[in-house]
DNA sequence: ACAAAAGTGTTTTTTATACACCCATGC
DNA sequence: GCATGGGTGTATAAAAAACACTTTTGT
């Protein structure tokens, strides 16, 4: 059962696809200040979908691994400290990209997602005066350009999922933070009720790698908190070892 | 943004690569009598690694989908009443593949692999005569073609992940099987001490999505077990609930 | 003084773990 | 009868969930 790409119609039957190869990247950070959850969206500025917004993202280039590709995208949207990154999921059916019509040469577009995340208090964009580039709260994403809202949802799938087993979240939070301010990311995300303030409190303290730095910090009303800071030697122990911060 | 890609040795920098794309596909089965854990390899007849063993795959097809390609090998190799097929991981290193180096077409060769489970009994494998074709148990796994070694790697620790939050054992045993399978096959999977039989038995029990058909079935000494069937509408509704079944 | 946010502790319920014991069969 | 694997129950420990209460600040 071939399927058949029409076009120049002097394709042999079977004739293997040609690919280009794209990285996406779903870049979230979360404002802790406004408890938002962000996205960075950059404006296309040619076609496809010239003027609309998409993930940054670029095509793979010669001797460049899908990392360094999506290593590439990140170092020249935006400047951050720390970064973290996994790959999501590879989207490759034909026609999600219309270029893939347009070429007679039967090219296929391939998309190699990757998930990243870093601190928005630590992160610069670049901002080349024309391109445009902005973080969007996810509630108020737009229609964005080929299938990169179907990827954004998949990498907010594992957002959520990554919380609840990983600690991930550090990765997100400034180097120092209060214990409220990993509260309101949790629930930012994972939505209210995921669990009591100081069940999640205690659990999170008993697992023995948050350093209580002893500074306290005020914010309006209310008694200062102190701020803690993600300690990665106490967490290495219990890597691979299930977790629960729910 | 970057170029165009042409052949010979005389290309301009930042240019595009030029992809082919195969899926590899790390087909998991288990050997109740046995209780091995089994993996189809197949061997190669052709150049590059001919004569060695590889994971079953093929290169993707003009207007195939990455998905299609994976099953068209699955339904080449092997004839199975129900199959489970998930994308796995995306591997796309330069170099990973010999014949990026042979052509000086600077064609690179990526692998999406997928990750697929078959039931042992239902499953016949479509030998062909000339091609070399086996399920291999995991602990027996020789040196394989390209990067295939590392790709099962990342499949096996996929299988003992979902084992513990997914019904997929139930993708891998007999449609009626005992209580007794279902633990085999999880300490097979998990190795030994992962959970007390009892605790497990009931722990499983009380999910409620396990039917107790009656059926009582002895084999050698000992009482005879209760052949059960698992339930995938009773199941329904635990989909995305957070499972345990340790 | 009082509201607001931070932090502590206690009670109840649920779940995990360990293990003792009964049941039905083959030999 | 007894070894073997199947199946049930119970006692204890640990963890999750609910929530009451104290502390320290700004206004």
């Amino acid at each position: 059962m071939p399927g058949r790409t029409q076009k120049k119609p002097a394709d042999p039957p079977n004739s293997l696809a040609d690919f280009k190869v794209g990285v996406d990247n779903v870049i979230f950070s979360v404002d802790t200040a406004q408890n938002r959850l962000l996205v960075l969206l950059v404006l296309r500025h040619e076609e496809p979908f010239s003027g609309q917004w998409s993930l940054p993202g670029t095509l793979v280039r010669q001797g460049e691994s899908l990392e360094d590709a999506a290593d590439r995208v990140l170092v020249e949207k935006i400047r951050a400290e720390n970064l973290y990154l996994e790959q999501l999921y590879t989207f490759g059916g034909p026609e999600r990209d219309p270029r893939e019509a347009e070429s007679c040469y039967g090219v296929r577009y391939l998309s190699v997602s990757y998930f990243a995340l870093v601190q928005f208090a630590e992160t610069e964009l670049i901002a080349d005066g024309v391109s445009g580039i902005a973080w969007y709260p996810l509630q108020q994403i737009p229609q964005l350009a080929f299938d990169h809202n179907q990827i954004l949802t998949y990498g907010y799938r594992r957002l959520r999922n990554k919380l609840e087993y990983s600690p991930v979240a550090f990765e997100v939070l400034p180097e120092l933070f209060t214990l409220s301010d990993l509260y309101q990311l949790y629930t930012t995300v994972l939505g209210e009720n995921f669990s009591d303030y100081s069940n999640f409190r205690s659990r999170l303290l008993k697992l023995g790698f948050l350093l209580d730095t002893g500074v306290k910090v005020s914010r309006g009303a209310g008694r200062p908190a102190s701020l803690y800071r993600f300690d990665a030697d106490a967490f290495a122990p219990l890597k691979d070892k299930p977790l629960v911060f729910i």
